[in-house]
Order: structure tokens, then sequence, then C-alpha cells
DNA sequence: ATAGCTGCAAATGCTTTGCAAGGCC
DNA sequence: GGCCTTGCAAAGCATTTGCAGCTAT
């Protein structure tokens, strides 16, 4: 599992998708790929970069949050209405979701096929295959 | 392909489930299953109801919208941020997205099939398999 | 220096709710 | 008549935007 990077590779990892290694940028990008794969809402890295003493808005998470995925540092999973989890694995790859408690789960793409798929509608082209497995809490 | 039923079958309908077949219900009722599958979005038929002139408010659509997915009479699909579609298909299946045009369009649960499902987080049972096949227009 | 960021607060868009009036049984 | 529904408007949330001030290069 990948470690927490040093500063000067998290500056270059901005500069190479042409983003500016601010202060706030950095804070987000330290917490977000320290350490393996994450699944963070808005919200909840809000708080987390609030904790790590260096004031960052909502507005500038949410901002940051979208300019990191138009750059392809993050993909945005949807899975319930109003809310919206942004993704640190980018490699091709499908979810557990718990209705329960709203957590997260990677599946990696070598371990599911889906086979038997139709051919798509008239003058479109499959982007992405999106398998989400919707779980929950048996002890319920 | 079904077609439009007549109202003594859609009023029987709404009592099975326990939901009073008032005129407004029946109208989003006549709406939703008149012909074959639909994905709709709540404003969608509000405008639909408001054109077949009976005045429904943009709230209880949502509401009855909710009501008859708790009543297992349609499906909640989320794809976008922000946006909620309504299938009126309740079989299992899946779907194609087509993130130019906002159009989802089913696919069979026969027609594909997924294999290598790990086992789910400790704890958890399976409630369902979800499949989106994201495409777009070849021609933009 | 200057182009690009950030923060705040206000605006937005979708959805839900509270409560008085109305309709179904 | 009684209870469930409806409608409207207002509240609620998550998210986006406008603009003045700040910052990285």
């Amino acid at each position: 599992m990948e470690l927490s990077q040093p500063t000067p590779v998290l500056i270059e990892r901005l500069r190479a998708v042409g983003l500016r290694p601010t202060r706030q940028r950095l804070a987000l990008t330290r917490l977000l790929f320290a350490k393996g794969d994450r699944h963070v809402t808005a919200e909840q890295l809000h708080g987390e970069v609030l904790a790590s003493a260096i004031p960052v808005s909502l507005a500038t998470v949410y901002n940051t949050l979208h300019q990191f995925t138009a750059a392809g540092l993050l993909r945005e999973v949807v899975v319930e209405p109003g809310r919206s989890y942004f993704d640190t694995n980018i490699a091709d790859h499908h979810h557990f979701f718990c209705e329960s408690n709203g957590l997260l789960q990677d599946i990696a793409a070598e371990d599911l096929t889906v086979i038997g798929l139709p051919l798509p509608p008239l003058g479109t082209e499959i982007g992405r295959v999106e398998v989400i497995v919707r779980v929950h809490l048996g002890n319920c």
C-alpha cells in the first residue's frame, strides 16, 4: 500500500495536470492520496482538512474536487440521490455500496466480468461499465 | 406492448398497495403505466400531467413518486448528481445511460450476466446488483 | 506584475415539509 | 364525518457562483 508521499511529489502531481500547487490544494491532495484508496464526500473532506489546521472553505473543497475529477485525478461516484462520492481509485473497477451506513468499497475490475452486453443504443458509444452491488447490514 | 389500461384496473392497482385512488394519483398512474417501460424525472412527469389538464403540484408528484417507490410500483435509479429517475420496470434489469442527452434505456436481466462477484463486506448481505453502462453520442 | 486562487455569502436547483383546505370512503 | 391527500409556499440540503482580496510564479 502506498504511504504518504513527500510534498515535492504532490506538487509535481498537481503541475502535471495544470493546477497550481496552492496551500489548500496541497492539503487536500495530501489527505486524498495519503494512504490507499478513499471514497469521500465533500463534506467529509472539508471536516478533515479543517482538522489539519489549514483553513479551506467548503466551496473550495467542492471546486477542487471537481477540478481534480476533470483532471483525471479522481472519479465521481453517484449512488444516492443528493450525495456525491469522490473515489481516489481511477482505475477501472466497481463498488459495493452499503445502504445501511453509506460506505463504499472497491471491487477490482479483474475480479468481476460482465458478459452478454447488448449493443449500445444507435449512434452511441460505450464509455464505461459501472457495476454497483447494493448491500445492507444483515443484523438490522 | 401493454396499452393503456381501463381506469378500474388502475384503481385496483392502487388499492392493492394501500393507496387511495385519488384523481391526481390516477392521472400519474395512467401516465406512468400507459405504454411500456418509462424512465421519468419528477419534473418531466409534472409537465406531462399538467398537459393532461389535471392540476397536480410538483410537491405532490414528488410525494407520489416516492409513495409508489415504497409500494414497489416504481424503482428509483440514480445516475447523475442532483437528478433522480423513476423506472416503471421493477423487474431485475440494468441500464444504458446516455450522458449526452440524459436518456435511460433498459437492458434485460437475461441478456447480461455478472460473474466473479466477490463476497460482500463482512456482516452485509447483497441486495441488488446494478449495472449502468454509460454511453455518449458518437457524433459530438 | 499578473493570472489564477480563495473565501465568503448569496444564489441555485432539486427535493421535502407544514399546515390549512379539499376529497374519498 | 373522519381521515387521508393535496396544494402552496416556505424550508432544507447539497452544490455552484460572483466578486473582492490574496498568492504563486
